[in-house]
Parts: C-alpha cells; sequence; structure tokens
DNA sequence: ACGCAAACTCAAGTCGACTTGAGGTCAAGC
DNA sequence: GCTTGACCTCAAGTCGACTTGAGTTTGCGT
C-alpha cells in the first residue's frame, strides 16, 4: 500500500484536512514524513483514525484518548488504566441501555406526558440511581 | 414531598446553581415560580435533570434534548423521532460494546505494539466498518 | 427588626475542539 | 520552465457549554 497524502487521509475518512493537521499538532496522529512541505501519512493512520473517533464516540476528551494509546508506539501502555477506561465504557453502555428503551417505550407509550407513565418513570429512576459520576472529559460536574 | 430551592436542587443532583440556571434559560427545566425572587423548584426537576444528564453521557446536546421532551408537557413528541434516536443510541452502544472489547484486549494482549496485534486490528476493523456515520451533535463531519 | 448569607441578573471569561483566513511555498502537469 | 492549485504555517475566530465576577436584592434565623 502506498503512503497517503493528507487529502487522500481526507477523503477515506471524512475527516476535514485541518483536523488531522491539529490532531498531529495535539500528538494524537503523526505524519511518517514530509513530501517537500506536504505531510505523507502511513495507511496505518486510517486504523489510529478510527479508534479515535471511537474514543471520541465515547466521549473521551483528544487528550484522555492520547493517552490511551502512547502517542507513538513506544511507552507500554498502564494495563490497569485501560482496564478502569473499559469499566467507564461499560458502565455507559449499561446508561444508553436505559435510554435508549426510555426512548423506545416512550415513542409507544400513550400516557399524556411521558413523566406520568409509571414505566417511563421507572426507567428514568433506574437510569438516575447508582449516584451520576460523570466520566472525565464529560459535563456534569459533580462540585463539593 | 416540598418545593425545593435551588440549592436543594444542586446538592441532590450535584448540579452547580449556575448550570441549572442555564438550563432554565436554555428552556431545558423550568422553576415551578418563585418566592421573591429565588425560584423554587417542583421535585419533579430531579427525574428531569435525571434525563438531561442521561442524554448529555448520551452525546446528545442541549438543544436536542430540549427537542426530544417538548420543553413543557404541551407538544406530543413525535414518536418517529423518538424512535430514530433510540436507534442512534443503539448504534453508539455497539461501537462502544466494541471499544470496549478492544480496551480489555489491549489491556491483555501482549503485543508489543496494539497496532501489531491482529486480534485488536480485527476489533478496530469492525469497529471501522461499516462507514462512520457520526451522531447528530458529536464530531467527526462526514464531509463532501 | 435587622443583618447577612444566599439568590439574583447580566456581562464577560474560559475551555475544548475545531475552522477560517491571510500570506507563503512548492511538486507536478502542461 | 513556468504556472497553479494543493499544502503549508500561524493567528484569530467560532461554537457549545458552562463558570466567574461585580453589583443588587432579599428571605429568614436570631
Amino acid at each position: 500500500m502506498k503512503d497517503l497524502d493528507i487529502s487522500q487521509v481526507a477523503k477515506r475518512t471524512g475527516i476535514a484536512a485541518s483536523k488531522l493537521r491539529y490532531y498531529e499538532e495535539k500528538g494524537l496522529i503523526s505524519s511518517s514524513g514530509r513530501r517537500g512541505l506536504k505531510r505523507i501519512f502511513d495507511p496505518s493512520i486510517l486504523e489510529r483514525l478510527a479508534l479515535i473517533n471511537l474514543g471520541r464516540t465515547a466521549g473521551f476528551s483528544l487528550d484522555e484518548i492520547a493517552g490511551m494509546f502512547g502517542a507513538d508506539g513506544k511507552p507500554e501502555i498502564n494495563r490497569a488504566r485501560l482496564v478502569s477506561k473499559a469499566e467507564e465504557i461499560d458502565e455507559m453502555i449499561r446508561r444508553l441501555q436505559v435510554l435508549s428503551t426510555g426512548l423506545h417505550h416512550a415513542a409507544e407509550c400513550k400516557a399524556p406526558s411521558h413523566m406520568e407513565c409509571p414505566t417511563f418513570r421507572r426507567i428514568v429512576d433506574r437510569a438516575a440511581s447508582g449516584r451520576f459520576v460523570p466520566e472525565r472529559g464529560l459535563p456534569g460536574s459533580l462540585s463539593p
């Protein structure tokens, strides 16, 4: 496979070139070199970007993502850290399942207001319980 | 149950008072009245806020959330819209499950670099496939 | 009755994540 | 060998989601 220039990467991933430069500046990705001024990328960048997108979808900040996959191959990643990230994600999955159930129900339920529907309330209560401690980088700070 | 003042709501939900005022201004919540200048809230605000937090966790913008639960009880919610939201969430759950699996594996795998591990690559490929169409309000625009 | 911690308002500031714009450079096709 | 348009850099701008600060008002505990 051949190296890619920034516009190829942009085309194949749907990520704007400006965003790719920004990610590089932030240390999330790196170009494998330059042809003159122009960045050239190894095709493996595509997987990396898929991973980054995945992480963003999961609500991680760019800094956190950079931390998960040690910027370049070199440092051993902290295994415990990865596991705890995975557990955060599992928790989020649980919450999202509740939300999905809630929305599906809301779409079907005939109660005049959703909050008047006992089923919906039960769902929300379940969601609300287990005190809400938001993930890193997500909003909803649990202040003093 | 008694009405709550803003500090009670803040205490019970962990949401800063400033954020509650901001949410009110944005139409996500409303106070049931005032005692003098001070807002008073119906206890049902707690469920509402739980729902809002849930929606935020799922990556929805405040405007979208406001749209999901018609600001006040009045308008019939568009059922189809709810279902499509639910489906977006289901899709996100699927992606998160992949991410979780990937992280768990990465924590255990002994390959020098994660990308050199075939299992991890397979996981990432699965994640990357099914072209990436980001959710509303989430980053990663799929431009021309 | 009164004093003050707590609320209020409104403008401005911050932060993350990008985008946009101005001005410069150069690889590649004609 | 000369355009020319894709890339480049770097500074500044934008947007959503809040927070902070300054100045004002007031419910309520003693």
